[in-house]
DNA sequence: CGTGTTTGACCAGCGC
DNA sequence: GCGCTGGTCAAACACG
């Protein structure tokens, strides 16, 4: 089986109002997308939710249990920016999507190059997060990596930022997931 | 030599 | 205020 099922969670609109499946060319990797969440909140708002993961059925149910968050979250500014790093600056953060993929490997080769720029232990979880950063020049989009430790089948994916120019690979398949979750964010932009 | 990884230290936010 | 935790930095290191 080498196919991505992604969940977008956007009832209102559109055809892909429903679960839909792109077929995996060239894919050396067993990956299942199951599910999108997005959150501009701190990551274990989501992450939290580890303990209702215990299989892909109940990520899609928690993906579902998202939904009214993520559409409430609809207007949220993708422009808002910076982590206040320095004293006096606004703890604002960026929109996050979060994807939960059925895999072997850690690391979904989306097309972007990524430095890997921190790894940390996390509560309640025995593997470890990593956090990289897209290494093209001013582009500072960033993911998380995660494995759950419920299910360590289930890798957690989550961008923080859109990127600011085209793909540097060439990863077919990833590219229509991307646009498409490009198109995702677009709506519930605005 | 350029690029990416590893890893301990540091900092800020948050809950108690 | 203190301790815990998440997130980031940066020096050292590895590799092609």
């Amino acid at each position: 089986m080498e196919h991505y099922s992604m969940m977008f969670p956007n009832s209102s609109s559109t055809s892909s109002s429903s679960p839909f499946t792109l077929s995996m060319v060239n894919n050396p990797h067993d990956n299942l997308i199951t599910g999108l969440i997005q959150s501009n909140k701190t990551s274990h708002e989501f992450l939290g939710t580890d303990h209702q993961m215990d299989g892909t059925s109940t990520c899609s149910q928690v993906t579902k249990n998202n939904v009214s968050e993520i559409q409430s979250l609809g207007g949220s500014d993708q422009t808002e920016i910076k982590l206040g790093k320095k004293k006096g600056e606004k703890k604002i953060r960026k929109p996050r999507y979060a994807f939960q993929t059925k895999s072997q490997v850690d690391i979904l080769d989306d097309g972007y190059r990524w430095r890997k720029y921190g790894q940390k232990a996390v509560k309640n979880n025995r593997f470890p997060r990593s956090y990289y950063r897209c290494t093209h020049q001013g582009c500072n989009v960033k993911k998380q990596v995660q494995r759950l430790s419920k299910d360590e089948s289930v890798v957690v994916t989550t961008y923080e930022g859109m990127h600011s120019h085209p793909i540097e690979k060439s990863t077919d398949n990833f590219d229509h997931i991307l646009s498409q979750m490009q198109i995702y964010t677009s709506y519930s932009s605005f």
